[in-house]
DNA sequence: CTCAATTTGGAAAGCGCTTACCTCAAACCA
DNA sequence: TGGTTTGAGGTAAGCGCTTTCCAAATTGAG
């Protein structure tokens, strides 16, 4: 037995290190290891004897050390915006459930934060999932630099650089709900954008404006105004639409945030919803459901879009390559704000 | 220079080490550690001259080898429950922004999880903030035992583990929101109840009650029914309620999704909010202020519940002991679902 | 000018794992 | 029977840091 065999054990105050594993079922450290990592050869016997041990002392792997010796960490970052949208949750805890189940941890960083964030790094992570444009160009050119496996969600990467990107069928869902309102009879449609320079929202703007020229029309300039992906903004244009005397017969707005604003100003402004507006949104965020009237909506499978890119950034880091784009499906979700019932 | 460093300064494929740095800083690994740390004796120009390869080499110290070397991860973990409860968000945003400003790192872990979820600990994590029963006790006592620095949210600790815990002025608040709406007049109130089990849940029926006792009043028992912090659940009851052909003039609802749900199915039913009746909730999720009409809330500030929790846990982790319970104030927040307008 | 005190920084021993390499004994084959 | 596999498991060299201990150089005091 190793001096340092004997100090481990000795000292019972701290956790119990693998070294106490091997006095205890009397096999070397090599062993322990190589039963708990089910490599190389060990007697049935043995493989018993050890994992005894590990039970009965409580026995749980230093990660600091795995990682030091296995040159992994066996964790990725989740990079998020700080704001409080509240799609964001499902997709956090998709990216959690499958990290977790495909055996790494996740650390959370927030991007932009007050001041000094952690940096993120192959000293740290073993990759990273960034949500789109949480993280500043240069941060991701670095980490590019640097072999930092990435994968990004809801936009494509710089061209230059070729990042995995998990996507939405922007312009297809946009284009159907459009269809399906000027179908219901809705022909003054009004759309609120979403932020500026974020894919996602001139795809929706792009599909819109498809389904106008699909049936040989064209949208109306004015009545495209601002939604920024914001229940505030999007009440302040639809008020002021309304207080100029616009008129229309639904709203579309680029996601279910503004379109719940939308829902407020025509509530407060006494006009009935969808008998005089029609209104849908984009997402089928939780809340959805639960405004009045229930919202339609574009449903964008949030937590599909996390477990895809778990998929892709765990395949790149384990095989060194992964589908280079994912584009998931939408479908839409018909409630009452735009007249199915009535 | 020894063979160690000669083999990391030549394979250029690999992070740059401690020793890359040494040696482009012609001093010894020691000194590089020493003004990383800002420990120890040193001249200002051997800084300089360190600081300056460090920036060259783009060298960023490994994480696993520090915290091997020191027996301290710089990571809390985060247990969180796996809903979309929307209020969840704020507060995660609160912990890793706090987190990341002590210079700890975040893993986020769900529970409970599918399948196999990875075990957190000392070899993992410094300290844990737990949210409440989202572990389960078994879980809570086993980190406790194995002296695992540990903070709850929203729930006092079992009584033999005593451990510190963040909570809300719940009964206060919730009789405050209930006094509000007795002296606007409204005295035949609804209750809906939060999920069983949960200490704010029994705090804030306990504060609803308190204000009648206050009042030389007592609570109709007929008309306490089922919110579970749910939206839909909250529906079916008030729904119900309405069926029978119950009378009430206002609905205090113990958070904001089941409020939320208590709004719907009054604009059902055609009852008009607040004229005939008002509804308050309780959390001040970002939602309540997108509801139609707006939601009387009482804000709990979801926040500050994450800063305090870090706060605690730092303390515990850094000097051994820490406040052994911190209860933050709520605050009444008059929107208009509940007649400030009229 | 000598000796002790103080700076400055190098050498090396871990931290708790993984793994390449090696040894030993039993098993196998001709 | 001798030589060669093969299975089982021990030894020890790292992984990239921190930190203790010590040596050399510089300074100050008498």
């Amino acid at each position: 037995m190793t001096l340092r065999a004997k100090r481990n054990s000795t000292s019972s105050s701290t956790a119990p290190s693998i070294n106490d594993v091997a006095a205890h079922a009397r096999v070397s450290i090599a062993t322990v290891s190589r039963v708990l990592n089910a490599r190389g050869k060990y007697s049935e016997e043995t493989r018993q004897r050890v994992l005894q041990s590990i039970k009965t002392l409580e026995y749980s792997p230093s990660t600091a050390a795995r990682s030091l010796a296995r040159g992994r960490t066996h964790a990725i970052a989740l990079v998020m915006p700080s704001i409080n949208a509240d799609f964001l949750q499902p997709l956090l805890v998709a990216v959690v459930e499958a990290a977790t189940l495909a055996g790494f941890d996740v650390l959370l960083t927030l991007r932009p934060t007050a001041k000094g964030h952690r940096p993120i790094g192959k000293h740290n992570v073993d990759g990273a999932i960034v949500f789109a444009s949480s993280a500043d160009p240069s941060e991701l050119r670095r980490l590019h630099a640097a072999g930092c496996p990435l994968v990004l969600m809801y936009e494509t990467s710089p061209a230059d650089l070729n990042i995995p990107c998990v996507l939405l069928e922007n312009r297809q869902g946009a284009r159907q709900m459009t269809e399906h309102l000027i179908k219901l009879g809705r022909h003054k449609i009004a759309f609120l954008r979403g932020m500026d320079g974020l894919e996602d929202s001139c795809e929706r703007e792009a599909g819109f404006r498809d389904a106008f020229a699909a049936h040989g029309m064209v949208a109306d300039e004015g009545l495209i105004g601002a939604g920024e992906f914001n229940a505030d903004i999007s009440f302040h244009t639809v008020s002021a639409w309304l207080e100029c005397g616009l008129q229309f017969d639904a709203i579309f707005a680029s996601d279910d945030d503004s379109a719940s604003g939308a829902l407020q100003a025509l509530a407060q402004a006494g006009i009935a919803v969808p008998s005089s507006v029609a209104v849908a949104g984009f997402d089928d965020a939780p809340f959805a459901a639960n405004l009045t009237p229930p919202l339609t909506t574009v449903r964008a499978l949030t937590s599909q879009v996390g477990f895809e890119a778990v998929r892709l950034l765990v395949n790149l880091i384990e095989t060194g390559s992964s589908a280079s784009q994912v584009r998931l499906p939408t479908e839409l979700v018909i409630r009452r704000s735009c007249g199915s019932l009535g």
